[in-house]
DNA sequence: GTCCAACCGGAATAAGCGTTCCAGTTCGTT
DNA sequence: AACGAACTGGAACGCTTATTCCGGTTGGAC
């Protein structure tokens, strides 16, 4: 009736604790890495532990590679909330997406190999690092810094999704970041031949 | 000394060339199909035939997926192509993203099932394609219509890899794609306060 | 120091998948 | 109509990988 096969309860015994963190550093390693490949026995080998321990200290190999790309993805989320906290709220936008692609571009975390996958953690953090964006977009757009006549989604989706993609392109570097902020804000920036709505794209939703 | 495995004649017998396009159609039905499992097993139950068939027709499950998905690029190519011949270069491109998103949103190709693998044909079309799109961007700046303050490469990479990111969003819609064409091209288009040149973004590669 | 439950890891297991085999079928030429 | 080469597809093969087994090891309470 309850969980079927519980997410294993914390480990009791020192040694499993210690072997668990290996296990989790070793994944977050291959995570970043980008040609490695994500088996159980390689992140095993990198963590230095057999491939039983790895798997039977999160209980399966997907809730492994979850714990370890949320754990990358914190600090992400953590740095989101605090732009939301800054004075100039476009100007914490704009820093915030150049974060956003840089962390992505160091960090080529979820390299394709996981599409598929069950990462409840993961996809957790994804909604919360979504939202912060939204909210962020939201206090730019009050202060005046975006253009309102794009339906909000827009924005959002645009960001998340394109930040990302900039990002993972292969040519990345911080000029093609830095041009790619620039274009964005200037195209969300409330356009000169316009009043506040304008009637080339209708947020019909 | 020459192609080891070569991709196969073309097969002589007419159930062989009938067969080989069933199974090129299974293939791009099953890449188009969101949630598909794209085994040679699902392939060849798609074609209604043996998986030893599919497997012959293109010599290795990678050649026939490469086959499909070259397949499925192809119209979309010859569309850059097209919109490179318009008058008006900056409408041209306008249209032309437009229909890269419609079409990247419905057939959901290339979903990440197919990373790591060798998809030559495809690798060619994908330049054809970024090649073009990049001319489409010169073409339209040299018309005035996008501003020279930006490196070139930022606009390309962008546009391609952008437009395939939106495309992809699980929320994807024409509203969608319409606001993210129109912030793009705003935010390209050239910039009021500056010059032709501006000193936000340094093209230093 | 003792002892046992918790834990480890190499080996066995099991499942998925691409590719190849081969006996039977079919095309197309004569 | 007949025959050989081309082709088919179910079954077998081989490989990769996540997961489980189990005999041996170790942490930590007493």
């Amino acid at each position: 009736m309850s969980t079927p096969k519980a997410a294993q309860q914390q480990p009791r015994r020192a040694d499993a604790i210690r072997n668990r963190n290996l296990a989790l550093e070793a994944a977050k390693t291959l995570l970043v890495r980008p040609g490695a490949t994500l088996t159980v026995e390689t992140i095993a080998r990198q963590a230095g532990l057999g491939a039983a321990t790895v798997v039977r200290a999160f209980g399966t190999k997907d809730a492994l590679i979850d714990a370890a790309t949320a754990d990358l993805l914190e600090p992400l989320v953590q740095r989101a909330r605090e732009a939301l906290t800054e004075d100039d709220p476009g100007a914490a936008l704009r820093a915030f997406l150049l974060e956003l692609i840089d962390f992505q571009a160091a960090h080529r975390v979820m390299s394709g190999q996981l599409e598929g996958l069950q990462l409840p953690l993961t996809a957790t953090l994804r909604t919360e690092l979504r939202d912060a964006l939204h909210a962020m977009l939201a206090r730019a757009r009050d202060a005046g810094a975006i253009r309102t006549d794009i339906h909000p989604a827009v924005t959002t989706v645009l960001l998340g999704e394109a930040t990302y993609a900039i990002a993972r392109s292969s040519e990345s570097s911080p000029e093609l970041a830095a041009g790619f902020v620039t274009v964005m804000m200037d195209g969300l920036r409330p356009q000169p031949g316009s009043g506040a709505q304008e009637p080339e794209a209708r947020p019909t939703v």
